[in-house]
DNA sequence: GCTTGAATAGTCAAAAGTGACTAGTATCAT
DNA sequence: ATGATACTAGTCACTTTTGACTATTCAAGC
């Protein structure tokens, strides 16, 4: 679960260090990179509320006759505001979830012979998500723990997924 | 992000083994086991939908002159419902989110010794949510695999952050 | 010239989720 | 007896989120 402030703080964040138009943010939301998801709808409309709040201004930019796009920055006050939601993102800790569980926690439902073979599909999935991970430099991932932390996760959870699965090999 | 799916396949999987009534479902809904979080609205809502469905049916039960309560209980189109998503969710692999590195990705912006503090702050709060996961048994943690790896990945975050708290400390 | 796809702007109706609120009974401590 | 707390039922107005949909322009391939 990730709270609005959350989100808020993501986009000023990425507004922090250059300025975007639209399209090219929910780009940018779109990289793997991101350590949570925002929806495109859900990007403006927040874009909006910061905007309403005087965190974010806009100037439109015109090249030949392209359709003009509108060019998002922090205002000063933004720029406070991102500060004093980090400080509070750092200090508080989030429970979080863990969605596959579900499913997993009532594995024992099945047959362990079906078990297997969907553990199997899902293992080849989270192996694609690996591999989109496995591209950070250390230097990105020494700067971003945040991601780093995330990608440790992911391939924790393939170890984990691994070890189930060869318990289950057993078991057959 | 957990998927209304993932939410159905709890509520059902926590139906598949007792019929229980509004007000228990809601604090079996609280107890820290429960791999992702289902607000008391959004249980009723679920519930309502899925007896829409004819995945689920209730009785009504009094005792006494107590308020009468409403027993849930699943049907078989419930149970077969049950195993079908339950097949979907093991074998697909969810992105998972880290709402706490949405922060931690901007920690750089601080100077060292607050964000330390920070940190220390963060840790603390982190230590209770160990705590609270300290206490299943390793015969539960084995027969949930779900649970099980999620408490794996709180405690591997308090460890990450004691890294990075270290690291902190050399700095200063 | 014509189609197709990427770059650009969003909008909006519908779905999902929240949590404070209402309403009543039983039980236990003071 | 009085007040607090746990048990029982939800509801509902509000917030948040989604993603399909509408437009337009440019560049490249056919």
């Amino acid at each position: 679960m990730s709270t609005i402030n959350d989100k808020k703080l993501h986009l000023l964040g990425i507004l922090y260090s250059q300025e975007v138009h639209g399209y090219q943010l929910n780009q940018l939301l779109k990289h793997p990179a991101n350590v949570i998801r925002i929806g495109k709808g859900n990007a403006y409309k927040l874009l909006a509320k910061l905007e309403e709040d005087g965190w974010v201004s806009h100037v439109e930019e015109r090249q030949g006759n392209r359709p003009s796009r509108l060019i998002y920055s922090l205002t000063e006050s933004g720029r406070e505001a991102f500060m004093s939601l980090l400080r509070e993102g750092l200090s508080q800790s989030q429970a979080f979830e863990y969605a596959d569980g579900v499913a997993l926690n009532f594995i024992g439902l099945l047959e362990p012979q079906e078990a297997l073979l969907l553990l199997k599909e899902k293992q080849e999935r989270l192996a694609e998500r690996c591999a989109a991970l496995s591209g950070f430099s250390d230097d990105i991932r020494a700067s971003h723990p945040g991601l780093d932390f995330l990608i440790h996760q992911v391939f924790a959870e393939h170890a984990f997924l691994q070890n189930l699965i060869d318990r289950y090999q057993l078991k057959k």
